[in-house]
DNA sequence: TAGTGGTCTAGACCACACC
DNA sequence: GTGTGGTCTAGACCACTAT
């Protein structure tokens, strides 16, 4: 029995707080006080003391090193910002270090129901599945699966997504040339699969790309999914707000000038325009 | 004692692959065996199923309700895909529905050292502190906080927050024109008290947005820190990808055409212009 | 009242790192 | 060896929902 209850106060909750103090007081890469003895300090059995420190390493303030103990996470685990290009609406920090891919899997098989869809073949039309990791200066970065309608690469060799740009492949192998793609991003959590090849721990914080690729006749050249680090990759975006010339056509309500992320309408009623909210940083560190 | 044990294999893991099968063959909202059922069902204590559970509850596989039980969770919970707009690089979900704001807080504090930096002012300058809850529909979709200096706003009320579009109000009654933002996005997880505000379970998926705008003299006006429900809210982009007709300047490395989310270079060395990769789904449903 | 999920405990065994 | 984190158990009490 644990005594005194502090009340209705999880003690998750007070041991997560106490244990934020304390590494905000310390440096990058100090130890932390073994978990059984800060147990006994505070008075709370192993599996409560491990789910607080669960949520912590999850936030990415505290690492675990098996057998050796566990330790104030190295300063921001998150890149910092970085700026390229100028007109693009979009640009990505550089994540300084060179790109390499390793492919874990290329093999032919049948599209499948929704991939068959999704590239507007038959599902029992044979697809090349590639799926391949991503690592920058030999660190895994991102997992990427790819579905690429066989009928499209004859030749296609596991060598082929390992050294050069798939796109210019496409052009000068095979004679496609990709027009556009329609491209989602969502945030979701590693499974345990993906944890291990990432090197994170599961259910760490990441980016979910979904992209369908078409070439200049709107034909499906491929289906991507892949999925990227939450704590080293980071999307930035350099947004044009007022054009005090360009008035916007305003087509109707709100569908006329959207930026990433900015959500439509700031009313009750979904009034129109460009709508973008001003906030501040969180009161963590 | 748990009398054999069944190799390296956690336990968990064959718990919660068991689920993963038995969720599958059921239909959405359809009632899960309770926990205690589970456990003697599966020869597991209840922490063990509970460790299981909750990695598919924050899979977004199951929900829970206290004092109901658990149920296959509502179809998909991400919002289907939609486009908007034509020209613009990024667009995102009409998440059809109306928006609202409720103000959470409205405050005049100091700056205090990073947000002063940001902002380019004093930290013991003065500036307007607003956390809101944006709903659509009624329901939560995400916490925004912001931070404006407070010379540039003089009598802006909380009421101001809850109703117009703030561009315009900053336009009308203030006399600036924002200009242009700088956006970062990046995946993370809920804390304890984000999930309370968004109704969703703690260390759920969530998008972190930062935003930093600035008028036309370069001058910030606002800096934002907004976090958006993973579950309801997801990014599209259209994406141009070749203009057989413009070149693109290909002004060095790889700085020239990056599109969102798509890493430079696909070679060992960082090679430029425009890469893209395919890929495909996961074996989830 | 009875059943559900939510939390917590005290102790155990294992795998790994360091001495 | 000793100490660390990683996993698991059997049972307890609470809060909530239903009947």
């Amino acid at each position: 029995m644990g005594a005194e209850d502090s009340g209705p106060v999880l003690k998750r909750t007070r041991v997560r707080d106490y244990l934020r103090n304390l590494v905000e007081s310390q440096a990058a890469g100090d130890p932390i006080p073994s978990e059984r003895a800060l147990c006994e300090q505070l008075g709370v059995s192993r599996p409560t003391l491990r789910a607080a420190v669960d949520e912590l390493v999850t936030t990415g303030l505290i690492v675990r090193e098996h057998g050796r103990g566990m330790f104030v996470a190295p300063a921001k685990i998150t890149q910092e910002l970085a700026m390229a290009g100028e007109d693009s609406a979009f640009v990505l920090p550089r994540a300084a270090g060179s790109w390499a891919s390793r492919v874990l899997e290329f093999s032919v098989i049948q599209a499948g129901a929704r991939v068959g869809r999704k590239l507007h073949i038959s599902p029992a039309a044979e697809i090349v599945y590639i799926a391949r990791l991503r690592l920058v200066d030999g660190e895994p970065m991102a997992i990427e699966h790819l579905h690429v309608p066989a009928a499209l690469v004859p030749g296609l060799t596991p060598a082929d997504m390992e050294s050069g740009d798939f796109y210019e492949l496409l052009r000068d192998q095979h004679g496609i040339q990709v027009h556009q793609a329609v491209q989602s991003i969502e945030p979701t959590v590693t499974s345990e699969r993906e944890a291990r090849l990432l090197s994170v721990p599961v259910l760490s914080p990441a980016l979910l790309f979904e992209r369908l690729t078409t070439d200049g006749a709107g034909r499906p050249v491929e289906y991507v999914h892949s999925l990227y680090r939450g704590d080293r990759y980071r999307i930035v975006s350099r947004i044009s707000l007022a054009d005090p010339g360009h008035p916007a056509p305003a087509t109707d309500q709100d569908a006329s000038r959207h930026h990433p992320g900015i959500p439509p309408g700031d009313l009750t009623s979904g009034a129109g325009g460009r709508t973008v909210t001003v906030g501040d940083v969180q009161p963590t560190p």
